[in-house]
DNA sequence: TTGTAGGCGTTATCAC
DNA sequence: GTGATAACGCCTACAA
């Protein structure tokens, strides 16, 4: 099978290769009928675009890129994962393609735009796993590089578009489940105080709890079953315990037999073991940041960042 | 910053543009000298080739795409994701990039194929998942589009280079474990027969059962804690099981309670839960596609298509 | 509405 | 060992 470029296609309707350029990329220019017939001759041959030629011409390369991290301590691993099956599909149909990356650290995945940048064009990038002082933000703000984040700027200034899940309303969620099954002495089991995501995840109880008035009981520890099961067994009054991860919740229900638990992501194990959990919207999550990066890149987005925060939805299953 | 392109770089060594390829490509043909001057003003404008261009030339992109799947019942989701990983890391340190793409099926994959070809020029494929007669292999290789499956080609001659986990072993192991731990009726738990993946676990359990001498039961199901559970019921005898995946395992240890139980795949759930796993080598696994496949990128490869059969391990934990 | 000319950054070819 | 020239496939002026 020859090579089919454009001038192939030109000489098969008989066409100019410019004027298969204008059906290609401003249609409305080329009269109809010799619209036809190039497009006829395109399917026909089977003709497709040369992405590097034209992002030759274009500097546009339609790729984007995204880390893809270790898959830690597992529980919650499948959560990126999900949320990469999205972010390709909804590339997809916008018309990009995903580019992965590994890095070890922001420092890392700062040389890694930087390479990546130069040495593909990329178009733009979709970050995760956003936290306080995050230096990666600024370091692409500051070049003009398109990007989003899933995941908001947490201490720093919306200065750009982001997507995330509304934590808060996620634990607070979980508590009225349990409020309304009859609880009244519901714990939580958090991770030590300082990340934004733990952090909105307990203010998510504790408005939930403030607001019916009822008196509280805490407990932190770093993420973990082991962890979560020594710090969950000092919640001794607590009939009920709202945790911030589905591994402090595991870590709860060995720690606590027979007392109402609910975990967060909704992760396999949660699953496996019927834990009601808070589930992420991630394929809805990853298509929003697509959107709002195909806004920036496509030139229609409006003057002021776009932030969305999307609601997650409590899956009940044994344990509350 | 402007543009530092190939003509920057000569300018600025004082050579032509030529010659700044030529130490890029073939520096072996450059006098010393002028080779050391050329990189220096390369390091010192931050100098990077451009990727679209170079193709545009050479034809070679120096990317290679995989598909990412959905998280199906998410227990072995992350399976996938760790052989991502594995992939991501192995491709940067040989120079290539990871492109994505997701496919209902395989025509549909066939299709992106096409397009991924044709669009971006990709270098390469790495397959996942391969079953009884897949159809992508044979379309691959029909183009002689350079490819590697993870997985073995089952039922199909072994005309690619292809990286296996040896399934047959990882049963075969954890049934000597339970025979070391004084266990004399050990039980199977699997999958329907008929996958590849699934008659090889079970052909190892067989086989160590065999060489032992003892009788044999075993039950099979579709993958799942449910589906896993009623069917472990049927093994009235056994006193231990070995199952094809966690899923099953976890069904079986809820049927089952009080006897030891080996799962397969060592995923998240395990873990949490202190199920007794065996766990594939993923990271080598996508290490080993990588180098096999840049092997055939850059034409090295041996005249004979490359197979390996790489071991599992056995991860103990409480149930086993 | 359609066609022509040039160039994006690189490398292969072929002189010097 | 080094340099000039052409070409990869496409798109953006500009001319017809």
């Amino acid at each position: 099978m020859e090579k089919v470029t454009i001038a192939t296609v030109a000489e098969r309707a008989g066409v100019s290769r410019q004027t298969v350029s204008n059906v290609i990329n401003t249609p409305e220019v080329v009269r109809p009928e010799t619209r036809e017939r190039v497009r006829e001759a395109i399917s026909s041959l089977g003709y497709r675009v040369n992405q590097a030629a034209r992002q030759m011409r274009t500097g546009r390369s339609k790729l984007i890129a995204v880390r893809i991290e270790p898959a830690r301590d597992g529980i919650n691993g499948s959560v990126l994962d999900r949320f990469l099956h999205g972010l390709t599909d909804a590339a997809g149909l916008a018309g990009y393609r995903v580019m992965l990356y590994t890095a070890a650290d922001d420092a890392a995945e700062i040389a890694t735009y930087d390479e990546l940048l130069s040495a593909y064009d990329l178009d733009g990038f979709v970050l995760t796993s956003t936290h306080h002082g995050d230096p990666r933000t600024s370091w692409l703000a500051e070049r003009d590089v398109p990007f989003v984040t899933f995941g908001r700027p947490w201490g720093a200034p919306d200065t750009h578009s982001w997507v995330d899940v509304d934590n808060a309303a996620g634990t607070a969620a979980a508590t009225r489940r349990l409020l309304d099954t009859g609880h009244t002495r519901i714990g939580f089991l958090g991770w030590p105080a300082g990340s934004g995501v733990g952090d909105a995840r307990r203010a998510g109880w504790a408005a939930a709890m403030a607001a019916a008035g009822l008196p509280t009981e805490e407990a932190a520890a770093d993420d973990g079953v082991d962890s979560g099961a020594s710090a969950a067994a000092r919640l001794t009054n607590a009939t009920a315990v709202v945790c911030a991860s589905d591994s402090l919740a595991l870590g709860a229900m060995r720690a606590l037999p027979g007392r109402a638990v609910v975990g967060f992501d909704d992760t396999a194990v949660a699953r496996a073991v019927g834990l009601t959990s808070v589930s992420q919207p991630l394929a809805e999550a990853a298509g929003r940041c697509m959107d709002l990066l195909a806004e920036l890149l496509d030139g229609r987005a409006p003057t002021t960042p776009t932030q969305l925060l999307l609601p997650p939805s409590l899956v009940v299953r044994r344990t509350a």
